[in-house]
DNA sequence: CGCGTTTGACCGGCGC
DNA sequence: GCGCCGGTCAAACGCG
């Protein structure tokens, strides 16, 4: 079981921040932990561990010291078994859920029509753009349904959040795995798409040539931010303004600057109803690997960009990822604020020329503003098959309750309705927001608000996440822009991982803060500095913008005639 | 002096 | 064909 022991790895990692750690032996991790162990120290222990160059020291106090490490140490010890229980209950509760899960899914594929086959051959071709999930090991032991093994076996499953585009050019060997630069991916995704990409114009004139003439995916994400630019990471710079028709407010022109030849551009704008609105919208793909501070923004609108992608492929079976996913809403912590991924239900595009996804980071669910999602391309969705009003929604209907916060999902207790074409709105919050210790995770911690989750919704947000491949690609996707590239590092199983790491962060009992906050610092911390990068829509809606990058508020922009 | 920003000019697509 | 418009170029400018 090797991502048990990782977790509760992370769990000890995160005790031993807080109190003192014992060296307890075998993992490697806990090696790490005894390492970092000297920084964290408590000025007495360090002079404990001083040792003879600490001659001041009488051998009362030393004594002394002596005494309180080794209480510390059976403290932590204590503390490691009783986080071993935990897990083992976790792991037990997961393995019965699952169970269930699978039971249910059997039933429900015998009950399947034909439809729902399609459906599922659907899903299986959209689960291509990101990823697929693979049921534990421990279950293949004949537990997992052979539909679900038949794919996984059938497709070389992988990713999680270490995404595998699979084109639809089998073997195109365009896969980007565990190099920590999701956007790498999108990347991929964006240049199989279209066979080929363009716009129309010479927007990307370097490439041309190498890019085929289709449509370019553009991803806009919509944020309340104060600065000029979203802080996404990634170095850009300014190439043009202009002042577009309908907005007032220029429209600035980036281009990526991190490699010469990327021909990555993004468009930043006021929105006109509401300046503090900042629209940026993404096109392009990174040909170069991106700074860990920028993979979360590129895995989001990697993510966005795949779904779209997936959805507006010539081949008619390829149009669900958008339908199947809309109504995705992920929801970013902050109470006051909560930032949402709104991927729902598809709508026209002023410029079918550009398929476009938007992230709207701005939508409260709670108010009376309808999410603000669109799929705004000239994808053949079908709204027949997948009407507008299914929705999926990972959102809280609570404002005061945020969905996705620290790492963990926010459940909310209404039933999953596994039915696409039923008006499911499910609303699932598996996540408890604890006070954070770590220093990130009490960055990102915005919301004060602990709702503990009826058991029940626990059942049902597995069984959410277990049961469609689309689902959990768009997990994994947004999971992955929020733990950045480098918590997950194995291809299979990433997702199912995923989600016991989730579930493990909701069913930790909130007596322990430590643990929770060791759970969501496992969540949200990458191996290397990649806190930034893997807490940026994590922050609050006022991120950072490096005055490199600024180009002055458009507010500030002479107004440019054209 | 180097680098990023500003901004008028220019280009190409698109609609009429 | 013409004009509008979005997007890009590149010289001028400013800042550190």
């Amino acid at each position: 079981m090797e991502f048990p022991s990782q977790t509760s790895c992370h769990q000890v990692q995160e005790d031993n921040r807080t109190e003192s750690s014992p060296p307890d032996e075998q993992h490697p991790r806990q090696q790490e932990i005894v390492m970092q162990e000297p920084a964290l120290a408590t000025p007495e222990r360090s002079t404990v561990e001083a040792g003879p160059n600490v001659s001041f020291l009488s051998k009362k106090e030393e004594g002394d010291e002596l005494e309180n490490a080794k209480a510390e140490m059976g403290e932590v010890i204590e503390e490691n078994q009783r986080l071993k229980m935990r897990l083992n209950r976790i792991l037990n509760d997961y393995r019965t859920l699952q169970m269930q899960f699978q039971s249910i899914v059997e039933q429900e594929r015998k009950d399947c029509s034909g439809e729902d086959e399609e459906a599922m051959e659907e899903s299986e071709l959209v689960s291509l753009s990101l990823g697929r999930i693979r049921i534990p090991r421990r279950n293949e032991k004949g537990k997992v349904p052979k539909t679900l093994k038949e794919e996984e076996d059938k497709e070389g499953l992988s990713l999680g959040l270490e995404w595998k585009f699979e084109t639809s050019k089998s073997g195109s060997g365009s896969e980007h795995v565990g190099n920590g630069s999701p956007s790498n991916s999108v990347e991929e995704v964006v240049k199989e798409e279209g066979g080929g990409e363009s716009k129309g114009q010479k927007t990307n004139r370097d490439e041309i040539g190498e890019q085929n003439p289709a449509k370019k995916a553009r991803v806009c994400v919509r944020a309340r931010c104060d600065t000029p630019t979203l802080n996404d990471g990634c170095q850009w710079r300014k190439y043009g303004q202009k002042i577009s028709k309908g907005n007032p407010c220029p429209r600035a022109y980036y281009r990526c600057t991190v490699a010469p030849s990327c021909p990555v551009r993004k468009q930043v704008q006021r929105c006109a109803q509401d300046m503090s609105i900042l629209i940026t919208t993404y096109e392009g793909i990174h040909n170069h690997p991106l700074p860990l501070s920028a993979t979360a923004m590129a895995s989001t609108t990697s993510a966005a960009a795949s779904m779209l992608l997936s959805g507006s492929r010539t081949s008619p079976n390829i149009t669900t990822t958008a339908a199947d996913l809309h109504g995705i809403n992920f929801s970013l912590s902050d109470s006051s604020q909560p930032n949402q991924y709104y991927l729902s239900h598809p709508s026209l595009s002023s410029s079918p020329s550009h398929p476009t996804i938007t992230l709207d980071l701005t939508s409260n669910p709670s108010s009376s503003s309808p999410p603000f999602v669109k799929f705004t391309s000239s994808s053949n969705y079908n709204p027949h098959r997948y009407p507008p009003s299914t929705s999926l929604s990972f959102t809280s209907s609570q404002s005061n309750t945020t969905s996705w916060t620290n790492g963990f999902f926010s459940y909310n207790n209404q039933p999953y309705n596994n039915n696409r074409n039923a008006n499911a709105n499910v609303n699932i919050n598996l996540g408890k927001q604890q006070p954070m210790e770590n220093i990130y995770s009490s960055f990102m911690q915005r919301n004060n608000n602990p709702i503990p989750p009826p058991p029940d919704t626990i059942a049902a947000a597995t069984k959410v996440i277990t049961a469609d491949p689309n689902f959990q690609s768009a997990l994994a996707a947004a999971l992955s822009s929020v733990i950045g590239s480098g918590s997950i590092q194995g291809n299979q199983g990433a997702v199912e991982n995923l989600i016991q790491k989730i579930k493990w962060g909701e069913l930790l009992p909130p007596s322990s803060s430590k643990v929770n906050g060791c759970a969501s610092s496992f969540l949200n911390k990458s191996p290397a500095n990649s806190q930034a990068g893997s807490l940026m829509f994590l922050q609050p809606p006022l991120p950072l913008s490096s005055p490199k990058s600024a180009s002055g508020s458009p507010g500030d922009h002479r107004d440019k005639k054209n």
